[in-house]
Formats: structure tokens, C-alpha cells, sequence
DNA sequence: AGCACGCCGACT
DNA sequence: GTCGGCGTGCTC
């Protein structure tokens, strides 16, 4: 075809090395022109005809900025345009962000690909129905609801926490305006309620999932309908904040403050933050929402970014002790639970919930009281099972003789109890009722009838009716965590087990503590959390600051620490050595610095993994040279400070 | 990461 | 004169 000017297609690379996180231009030979578009996956060569790499293609241009000669495309792997461009554009505006790769955040969004699935999927040729009313714009409504708590009944008969059927009302008013809705929550039983919900609304047909509770086929079939234009509710776990649905209407996250948001892989990027720049990009709706406001949602409530929409409050007789029994050998059983739980066991389920799971999660010497360790590598002891072995939780080594290091005993006693033990005690003082003890493991998510449910946070199932008593034990340990967010944590997981207890049922929370006993028994959670964050502010800590971690070996970032600390910040701590070859550095830095710090961050990773490759000529000939990395994560605030 | 290019020692 | 060692730098 003389004359046809020369298509070039941009792509990025799917590559993890930080000096390739760019556009590559790549010329379109003649046999692809008509096929290749924008999202989809396709072959490129790299450096030589031999090394091939995956790339997505984010633009198909006339010219190409490069100077010398593009190499061709390869091939093209798939029709399906899997990364529309604004998916792109928020990866490289995430990565920008927290100076990560967008390679890396495009493997969170979007989920492994299944060929089979996809051409079975394919080869339905389904039409997307035009929706029944054009897309409108959407309204950009930004706001923090301070859920109530709660159960309610759906017209199928199944029992939900009643911020549920709230999150399937908002999202069905958008899918009336053909506008999409992402929901973002924190694990499976959350899913399993909005799904629940969702069939119940007569939506499932516009509903779709992505966790890991359904196949991998499922989910990339999934992720194919959210490409292909629908208007749809996406339910889904932190990684489905990115789910690039048309026509987004509104993301609504539930417990943000919920450890699982923590994102474990780089560029370690937390949901609300995302959901943050999405908003910003789109113009879509955002609706935080969660029991106790996360110190990151108080700021922005307080900056007047959301509105802070407060439910009134449920009426529930709550009851704060600062502490309701002391260490006694015998379970932490405060007597209000045998009095009190007696009573209310007649009346419904009762729910405990106890910090622990298994029998005794911890183990002392029985004659000095000390804590029991691994005779191997010190590690506490725990016993999982009454009768069960007692193991190392470190090293898992079955600990058969057991020998203090202190008095030399040989006799075991249990520490704190764990809900296995609660439920067994339990069990006898209230013969013939129902005892059902939970945890993590567990996959229970609702109980019917009367039963006695022990669970440890974040397991509770829901009770049909709501339950007629809660009992939150060991309140002590929640709050004695040496996580700066460990109050706010602590509140949100008593408040958790509270929601779901039905009105004017009684809530026994022991060992509060005088400040926040307080906030539980008046519900100002707010206010306390709004004072948390001052605090905060005044000692330079995050959220009030961002914050950045930076981990390399000493002498790299002792090479580097000049320029960190010539970047704008509020406070430097370290240089720490953590270990023999690493060593850590925290910047905090105001969030207006924030572009200019993940800038620079994000060029001395690019340096120091292209140039340094040599360690000394001298002494070791043979050690291949140390990969010198530099880590950087921003914003992970399960870091401890202290 | 890989892979190619580049500039110094032992081979035909 | 050239084959090949691995140090250095780039990848459209």
C-alpha cells in the first residue's frame, strides 16, 4: 500500500522493572492495521527480535516521538479491548502517586485471563440492551454516612446488616440513571450480604462479582461484561475499586478503615486513596461509609471535601466497664455474661465477642506465671484445641516437655483465653443452649434461632432480628496495640459487634477505659476521631501528613539520604537498620508537597536500579553484584511508630 | 532483568 | 590478526 502512512501503536510494557514503566512506540505492520485497538494486549520485541515482552496498547498514533526506527508489533493476543484508557489513566495516575509502576497497579485491576472462558464468552455474541434511559452525567455528591448499625430483613426472608440494603438503595437509584456503581468492602461476608441483597432488589441481573469467592473463569468472564459497556453494580474487595465499569455513577466504600484495605502488593495503594482520584477523574459519586470514621475520612470531613452525613442514633442500652473481670486462671468471663446473657438467651441469639480465636491463644508457666516460649526460638506458645498440642506460633515446632525459662517448671497454665475456651465454659453454664464458636475459618455469615455466638472481630455473623444481647470481652487488648491507629481500631471493632444488636438491646463492652468508654456510651465517635487527628497534626503523623517509607540496604540509602532530606517534608525519622542489610527511612510531608516527593522518590528508584551494579572491585570477585533496591511505600499506615 | 555492544588477553 | 571474557548501558 505505497503512500499509507505509518500507524504506530503506544504501548506499555508488562514488565516490573521501574526504568520501563513509559510509553514504547512500536510500528503497526500491514497484517494487524485493521485489528489492532486501544486496550488491547498484544507481543512487542524487546531489544532483540529473540526477548518479547506483553504490552498493552494505550494509543494508536500517526507519528511516533521516538528518534530512531520502531521495531513492528508482534501479534495481537486478544480481540477484547481489556484496558479502556481511562483505566490507564488512573494506574499512571496511582503510580504517579505513590512512585510505583502502572504496570504493577494494572495487575491488581485487572484479574488473570482465562482463553477458554473468554471464547465461550466470546461466541455468545451478546448484545449489550441499550439502557433504558441514556447515561446521565454524574452528580459528583461526595459524602461520609455514619451508619447507625443495625440488621434488616430482605423480601427473601434473609437477615443483613442494614448498611447493606443502604449501599443496594444507592446503587439501584444509579443503575434508574443507567449509571454504574462500584462497591468496595472489606472481605467475603460483606459480599455474601450484598449479593444476598442485591438478588433480593431484583438486580442480580445487572450485578457482577469480583473476588476471589468465584472461580478465576467466573471472575474474568466478570471483568469482560465490566469492559464491555453494561451499566452494572460491581460488588467486590479492595482490588475492585478500579473496576472500570462505563458510565460510573458512584463508588461507595464500606469500613475504610478495615484492615483488609491494606493493600500488600506495590505500589501498596489503599482503596479510599484510589477512589479519591477516581472521583476527581470521572466526576462520579463517592459515599464513604462506615460505623466509626477513619482518621483519613475525618480529615476530609473536617476539610469540608465530604459531607458528613450522621445517622441518628439507635436506641441500644450500651454499658462501658473499664474492666469487667481481672486475669483469674479460669476464661475472662465477666459475670454480666452468666446474669445477663441468661436472660437474654431467652429472647434470641447472644453474641461474644472475645480478641482471640482458639483455646488458649496464649500459655504462662503455671508456678511463676511467666510467659510460656519455644524452647527453640522463643516464640509464645499457644494451644489451638482443648487437648490439642501445644505449638510454637512462630516456628509452629510441637512443644511435647515443656520447659520454663525463668523457674525451670514444667507445668502450663492458660493465659488469655480464646474463644474456643469461652465457648466450652460457656457451654456448661448454659446447658442446652446452642453454643457456636467463630473465627477467621469460619464461613459462617448468618444464625438463626437461639444461639450463643463467640466470635472474634470482624466474624461475627449476622443474628435473624438482630441479636438480643452483645458481650464484647478482652476490650483491653483491642486497645493496648501499639498501632497509632489502635483506639480508632478498637472503637470500630466494638461498634461492629454493637450494629448488630437489635434496638434497645443491652451492649456489655469491658475494658474500655475511661476516654473511650465514654465515646462508645455517647456515640460521639466523630468528635473523638476529629481530636485524634489534631493530635495527629501536631505531632507531624499521618493522616494529618503523608507519609512515606523508605527501605533499602545502609549504604544505599545512606547514598540517598541527602537528597530525601533535601525534599520538602515535616519530619525525617532514621536512617533504622532493621537488620544486617536493610535499613528504613520515614519522611512525612504535607499532602500539597505530595507530587513533588513521589517525583523524586520515583527517580532515585530509576537510578539506583539502573546504575549501581557494581559493589566493590576489590573485595568480593565472585559475590554477584547486590540488587540495590529502594523500596518506597506511601501512606501504609500499619507501620508502628513509636 | 536480559541482552548486545565494547574493549583487552590467548589462540590459529 | 580474531575469538571471547564479562563490565556497562539500553530496551520503541
Amino acid at each position: 500500500m505505497p503512500g499509507a502512512p505509518t500507524l504506530y501503536a503506544r504501548v506499555i510494557l508488562d514488565s516490573p522493572l521501574p526504568q520501563l514503566d513509559h510509553p514504547f512506540d512500536y510500528a503497526v505492520p500491514e497484517r494487524l492495521r485493521g485489528e489492532i485497538r486501544v486496550g488491547q494486549k498484544v507481543i512487542v520485541p524487546l531489544r532483540s527480535g529473540k526477548r518479547r515482552c506483553d504490552a498493552w496498547v494505550i494509543d494508536l498514533v500517526d507519528e511516533s516521538e521516538f528518534g530512531s526506527k520502531a521495531a513492528d508489533v508482534e501479534s495481537i493476543v486478544s480481540p477484547v479491548e481489556i484496558l479502556p484508557s481511562a483505566l490507564y489513566e488512573l494506574a499512571r495516575s496511582i503510580a504517579d502517586r505513590q512512585a510505583g509502576s502502572a504496570v504493577d497497579v494494572l495487575r491488581l485491576a485487572i484479574p488473570a485471563r482465562y482463553v477458554r472462558a473468554e471464547s465461550a464468552f466470546l461466541a455468545l455474541d451478546r448484545v449489550v440492551a441499550p439502557a433504558h434511559v441514556p447515561a446521565r452525567e454524574p452528580s459528583a455528591d461526595k459524602s461520609y454516612v455514619q451508619h447507625a448499625g443495625g440488621v434488616s430483613q430482605l423480601t427473601t426472608g434473609q437477615w443483613v446488616p442494614r448498611w447493606v440494603t443502604a449501599f443496594v438503595e444507592r446503587a439501584a437509584a444509579q443503575l434508574d440513571l443507567s449509571l454504574s456503581t462500584v462497591c468496595v468492602v472489606p472481605d467475603f461476608r460483606d459480599i455474601e450480604h450484598l449479593m444476598s441483597a442485591v438478588t433480593a432488589a431484583g438486580l442480580s441481573e445487572h450485578t457482577v462479582r469480583l473476588d476471589a469467592g468465584i472461580s478465576g473463569q467466573e471472575r474474568w468472564v466478570n471483568y469482560l461484561r465490566i469492559v464491555s459497556g453494561e451499566s452494572l453494580i460491581v460488588v467486590g474487595n479492595r482490588s475492585s475499586v478500579y473496576a472500570p465499569v462505563a458510565h460510573l455513577g458512584l463508588i461507595q466504600i464500606w469500613d475504610d478503615a478495615n484492615d483488609s484495605f491494606h493493600e500488600p502488593l506495590a505500589p501498596y495503594a489503599h482503596p479510599r486513596d484510589v477512589a479519591l482520584v477516581r472521583q476527581s477523574h470521572t466526576g462520579c459519586s463517592l459515599v464513604f461509609s462506615s460505623l466509626v470514621p477513619s482518621p483519613a475520612v475525618a480529615r476530609l470531613v473536617s476539610l469540608g471535601f465530604l459531607k458528613h452525613d450522621a445517622e441518628s442514633r439507635r436506641p441500644l442500652k450500651i454499658i462501658p466497664t473499664d474492666s469487667m473481670a481481672q486475669d483469674s486462671g479460669s476464661a475472662r468471663i465477666p459475670p454480666a455474661v452468666f446474669t445477663q446473657g441468661r436472660a437474654a438467651i431467652s429472647e434470641g441469639s447472644v453474641l461474644v465477642q472475645v480478641a482471640k480465636p482458639g483455646y488458649a491463644s496464649t500459655l504462662r508457666c503455671a508456678s511463676c506465671r511467666s510467659r510460656a516460649a519455644c524452647t527453640h526460638c522463643a516464640g509464645p506458645l499457644r494451644q489451638a484445641k482443648q487437648q490439642g498440642p501445644v505449638s510454637c506460633r512462630w516456628c509452629g515446632r510441637i512443644s511435647t516437655q515443656f520447659s520454663c525459662g525463668s523457674c525451670h517448671g514444667h507445668t502450663l497454665a492458660p493465659g488469655a483465653s480464646g474463644g474456643e475456651k469461652i465457648a466450652e465454659e460457656l457451654g456448661r453454664a448454659f446447658p442446652g443452649v446452642r453454643v457456636l464458636p467463630v473465627d477467621a475459618s469460619a464461613d459462617v455469615i448468618v444464625v438463626e434461632g437461639k444461639t450463643l455466638v463467640i466470635a472474634t472481630p470482624g466474624t461475627e455473623p449476622v443474628a435473624a432480628g438482630g441479636y438480643a444481647a452483645v458481650f464484647v470481652l478482652d476490650g483491653e487488648l483491642a486497645r493496648g496495640r501499639e498501632d497509632i491507629d489502635a483506639d480508632v481500631d478498637a472503637l470500630n471493632q466494638w461498634m461492629s459487634a454493637a450494629a448488630l444488636a437489635r434496638d434497645n438491646a443491652t451492649v456489655y463492652v469491658s475494658g474500655t477505659g475511661p476516654v473511650l468508654g465514654r465515646v462508645i456510651a455517647t456515640g460521639d465517635a466523630m468528635n473523638f476521631v476529629t481530636s485524634e487527628l489534631s493530635s495527629r497534626e501536631a505531632l507531624a503523623l499521618p493522616p494529618a501528613t503523608r507519609v512515606a517509607v523508605i527501605t533499602a540496604t545502609p549504604q544505599v540509602l545512606e547514598s540517598v539520604r541527602a537528597t530525601l532530606e533535601a525534599l520538602p517534608h515535616r519530619s525525617v525519622l532514621g536512617p533504622v537498620g532493621l537488620d544486617a542489610d536493610t535499613a528504613r527511612l520515614i519522611l512525612t510531608f504535607d499532602y500539597r508537597d505530595g507530587a513533588a516527593v513521589a517525583t523524586a522518590l520515583r527517580a532515585l528508584i530509576v537510578t539506583t536500579a539502573t546504575v549501581p551494579r557494581k559493589p566493590t572491585p576489590a573485595t568480593a570477585p565472585t559475590a554477584k553484584p547486590r540488587v540495590s533496591r529502594l523500596s518506597v511505600r506511601m501512606d501504609d499506615a500499619w507501620l508502628t511508630l513509636n
